[in-house]
DNA sequence: TAGATTGTTAATCGATTAACAATC
DNA sequence: TAGATTGTTAATCGATTAACAATC
């Protein structure tokens, strides 16, 4: 029961996986699931699942495992994703049009209200249902619809200038796609996601099996 | 200098970050560039880019810092992208768009040559300068193009099976952008590219950072 | 009951950070 | 020369894994 801990990083990027089991489970209608099934689905060890489901406060019966339900219960409100972020989008390229046609979002607590752009091309244009808007009404939006979360894919050379806009219309969780650094205030939460990253690694792990060979 | 040992992954997934300052220097022609330069722009410990480059078996000069075009050969060779990876992209959906647009990845290493898809509505269309392909003739050109990297961007549902006709077409290196554990053999590699580990981050950290308030 | 599984504490492992000598 | 910066070794920190008692 690691109560008041603060919860690793690494368990928190695991959950969403767990979670995505929990739901597979429950529409087969499966009442219990225990750490040693997700550690086989997933390919990981039934203690490290067992060591994160810690953090849930959710316990378990020994021989069944734990309630299927309640885990998803537990898990979704350890994310906040029992309650719906609505988030704007800025930079409504190819990705950003890929991650506003993106359904899964819903089961992520994320719901991507509005899309903003610069470009007068896109401006008026519709992508899967958002009318793309001018990224000078932002602020008065997201102001009026208390918008705390922004999904930025707009190319590296704006990128700076769009989070300020998104800082000043009171977005206090960036989600950034593009490959910088963003310079924030300090409640200013950003999280990056570079693709860059991820294909290094699979380059280097390529060159090692490689060389094995 | 810490020689042939494993590179951790933390390190590896750093990389790219530095590749992209260096790049940046260079650009500017600026000659030497020091670990503290590197840790003032990413936000890191000058100490830890320190320690990263030593992975580079690049030895630098006090006073002074690297080398920029130096660090950049070395760097470059340490992730395999100073020769081309061409790969087959399979999935030719609103994501999979958007990567075939992106031209980012020749700084990558990375060559996204053919795009595949199963859809009858979609074989045939051109995406930004590939026309998309009958994925029963990944095999037939993968082998003769000696293809080894493969982009998976279809949906959750038809993965594996689209992973099973990579793996059969000889593909050694998977960057999975489906969010399931695919079943391959042991000697290919799949790099995991899941959106939801980043966004529960974020939604964790916006929920501390609100209980603050 | 026997055996599988939980939950906790302790040991191990690996990455980050600190300390500091070397050097330009 | 003085001071900034490198490179290495050691200390610290945090996450994973092992060990094992509790229990259904």
């Amino acid at each position: 029961m690691d109560d008041n801990d603060k919860i690793p990083q690494p368990t928190i990027k695991r959950i969403p996986g767990y979670l995505r089991i929990l739901y597979d489970f429950k529409k087969r209608d499966i009442e219990w699931i225990s750490a040693t099934d997700i550690a086989n689905i997933l390919g990981l060890k039934s203690i490290q699942v067992r060591k994160d489901m810690s953090f849930t406060n959710i316990t378990g019966k020994p021989k069944k495992g734990y309630k299927v339900e309640q885990l998803i219960d537990a898990v979704r409100k350890l994310l906040g994703w029992d309650k719906v972020n609505n988030a704007y989008l800025v930079g409504s390229g190819a990705l950003g049009a890929a991650l506003l046609g993106y359904k899964g979002f819903k089961n992520y607590g994320l719901n991507i209200s509005r899309a903003f752009d610069t470009s007068i091309q896109k401006i008026g244009t519709e992508i899967h249902g958002r009318t793309v808007q001018d990224i000078h009404q932002l602020k008065e939006f997201a102001i009026k619809e208390e918008i705390k979360v922004g999904v930025l894919t707009v190319p590296e050379a704006s990128a700076q200038e769009a989070v300020d806009l998104m800082v000043d219309a009171g977005i206090k969780a960036i989600w950034n796609f593009s490959p910088i650094t963003l310079k924030v205030p300090e409640d200013v939460i950003v999280q990056g996601e570079d693709l860059s990253a991820g294909l290094a690694v699979l380059c280097v792990n390529l060159q090692q099996s490689q060389i094995k060979q």
